[in-house]
DNA sequence: CCCTTGATTTGACCACGATCAAGGAAAAGG
DNA sequence: CCTTTTCCTTGATCGTGGTCAAATCAAGGG
């Protein structure tokens, strides 16, 4: 009972959009109170990407953030003859910017259909200046991408081919489904990269990436389905492919 | 006149060992005002440590933070198997930890001889709580240190032998001296790894990464004093067989 | 239904970088 | 000083993953 109305009290004024939002939730705007919420809830609007659309192009100005609400995007480099890597995947509820730089240092593409909640880079970069449960937010946010990255630069510098694969599936299995960690009972999602995406993750080749798939395939370690849907009966015996 | 004794009271207060400190200047001190920068100074430790010497071992709980005061600390990852992948360097005056964190999710290494200014870290952890611009301060870092991992996740995932090895000296150059970025002088430095150090920063084996200097070397890019004075003739050279 | 288009798989071959092995050079210790 | 140890270089050979090429599969569109 009192329960319900503290929850009432506490949503009264919260636009209705952000409610069943999960960036409300788990994402920066669980560090925003109500008069914010609003405020940049009047500044913002969703949008619906295709898969390849370019959201934020390299070294191009940043005008806006974003809240990822659903889909993957991609964070891409490209060296100057064309080889490109994919530095970071972000998936719901992930921030979407670079505060303090004017221009980005990567591309972001969506991978997937993406939806976006986006909003002006001077507003929240004000609001950041006065918020200090904002900037903690995302100081939090940083320093777990900053973990991410490091240990896919483990597995960029120093895991063969199969390993990758086998990592880039369990990364995957894990971010759909966090509860997959430690799950002994199947598991089983849809694939948000093409084999090309893949590679461009892994630092591979498409031709690399698709052997290694039919290998663990062949071994019974998963079953795919179409081409993008895969199924993992024991996640230990990936995350043993992994060398996790 | 009016310069000197503003500078002289703002100074007044600030802890001896404080003064001429980088940390104070570029580093996360700056954030501090007198007050805190006295008390921190007064739990806080100057340490000099020698090459090898283990800072924080990996998924050790941690009890203390502190700032690169010189030298090189190489942070590193392990396989189980142990292959190992160096993930990040830190150089004066960055800040070392992982707030937010119980246990670090790699371990810390000096590679030079490195001067620290060590502090515990329940004392930082209270001080960020209630000063916005302290961990507005780490926030920048922290994002620094992303896009440098990412730019990096770049060179080991897509490029050469040679285009590594090319990076590498290209990144210690930048770092050692800021000023080379664009300068048309040559510049000289000496190498803060050693090539097993390099190997592992850059996914290689130590014979490549030999090699691949040697290469450099004949073909007039580099000069190598003793093993580890190196001198770069032209820093645009050294570019392009980095492929920047 | 067939044709087009793009994504994926598979095969044959090759090269880059790893591995194995030895020798040389520089620093450390007696 | 010479010895020992560590670090670095160089050479010979091997194998993983890249390259090139073609076949197969899946999804729309006419």
């Amino acid at each position: 009972m009192d329960e319900t109305l503290r929850k009432d009290i506490h949503n009264s004024g919260v636009p209705a959009l952000c409610r069943a939002c999960e960036a409300r939730h788990r994402g920066v705007c669980g560090a925003l109170n109500v008069e914010q919420l609003v405020l940049l809830n009047k500044h913002s609007v969703r949008k619906k990407v295709e898969p390849g659309d370019e959201l934020v192009a390299e070294e191009q100005d940043i005008s806006n953030y974003a809240n990822v609400i659903s889909g993957v995007v991609k964070l891409t480099k490209m060296l100057p003859d064309g080889r490109q890597q994919i530095v970071g995947l972000q998936f719901a509820p992930d921030f979407l910017g670079r505060p303090f730089s004017k221009a980005s240092k990567h591309s972001a593409e969506a991978a997937t259909e993406v939806e976006l909640c986006a909003f002006s880079k001077s507003l929240i970069d004000r609001m950041i200046a006065d918020s200090p449960d904002l900037e903690h937010k995302l100081l939090e946010q940083t320093l777990n991408e900053l973990d991410e990255a490091r240990d896919w630069m483990l597995t960029l510098g120093r895991k063969t081919a199969a390993e990758k694969v086998a990592s880039f599936l369990h990364l995957i299995a894990v971010h759909i489904d966090p509860e997959a960690q430690d799950a002994d009972g199947p598991i089983s999602f849809d694939l948000p990269l093409t084999r090309a995406d893949i590679a461009d993750y892994l630092g591979l080749t498409i031709e690399t990436v698709s052997r290694q798939l039919t290998k663990l395939r062949k071994d019974g370690v998963i079953q795919i389905e179409s081409n993008r849907h895969v199924t993992v009966p024991d996640v230990l015996r990936l995350e043993e492919r992994a060398s996790l």
